[in-house]
DNA sequence: AGTATATTGTTTAGTCATAAACAGTTTCTA
DNA sequence: TAGAAACTGTTTATGACTAAACAATATACT
């Protein structure tokens, strides 16, 4: 089903680049929707669920990471992680560890209901996951991979280039 | 590059689908904030160009839409419109023209304001567009707008199925 | 040593998003 | 025709996000 049909509109995208890129916000956009739903059964967000992930497979030696580790992780602004931060420490999910050697920053760990609540969960977000994705074949799956690497790289070229000017 | 080494982090994913889903979450993002970037030199934000769009593309025998259609069009709730259209009234890009046959509903219609903002970013955009997705070819583009396409509708079947249970 | 520079986390002001509940309006139906 | 059901837009409370400016701290430079 064209993006055009699902989304109700009256008239044609001029030209596939368009639709190329249009088909990636509302894929993304439906996919996080419905993960939201499915996370709402713990009490808790898409975005919540990304840092226990990454605090359970991407901490460093330190047992944790920073919250500029985590915003560089997540792709977004540093100033976004204190309030979702506070927000988890408040639920009781994750902790600040103060760190000696360096005042700047905090280490943020998991706490014991943070590790429990993200093995409960990941479980079936990823046969979830596997459902939603078992369309593509290995090899389909691995070309959306490259494709979706391609246009990041030439996203940075493209940012290298000309600043719009009015 | 793969996206592990784009956001530094230590530990590969674990499987294709992962990858996949993230691929597609973190290609969005990256693509929605360089639009946004390029938006802010025209004080709009890209998803109030996005509106622009499709007052200009998308409008019917009425001449605009209605703020339902907006919210389907663009895949939010209808009570995010409300202030969204606030915002672009006051800053004279849009209005609210009032039905007279059901006075449930108004018409978003853009202004002459509004008409032009659309034709001063438009170019520009659409021109970034094609010089990023100009890393694939025809062939590749309708071969993503396709696989993306099949992911969504396999996000129906998924979610008609059982639902998520503790 | 002392100044300049960089980094981390926070606060503030503003945008975009959701769900839930509400009022007003229209349509269905019994 | 009267009541039930559906639809549109709004409000409220909450979460996620950005940019910009700030204080505290650490590092580089001369």
């Amino acid at each position: 089903m064209s993006l055009k049909a699902e989304l109700g509109m009256r008239k044609n995208f001029d030209f596939p680049a368009h639709e190329c890129i249009l088909g990636i916000y509302y894929t993304a956009s439906r996919l996080r929707k419905q993960a939201g739903e499915g996370f709402r059964n713990f009490n808790l967000t898409e975005v919540q669920f990304n840092v226990l992930t990454l605090l359970k497979h991407q901490s460093g030696e330190s047992g944790g990471l920073t919250q500029v580790e985590l915003s560089r992780m997540m792709l977004v602004n540093r100033a976004n992680i204190t309030t979702l931060i506070d927000r988890m420490e408040k639920a009781g999910l994750v902790m600040r560890k103060p760190v000696p050697d360096d005042r700047r920053y905090n280490i943020i760990q998991l706490t014991t209901h943070g590790k429990e609540m993200y093995s409960k969960v990941a479980g079936v977000y990823h046969s979830k996951i596997a459902e939603i994705m078992d369309v593509l074949d290995e090899d389909d799956q691995n070309t959306l991979i490259s494709m979706l690497s391609r246009i990041r790289s030439n996203l940075d070229l493209v940012k290298a280039g000309e600043p719009i000017e009015d």
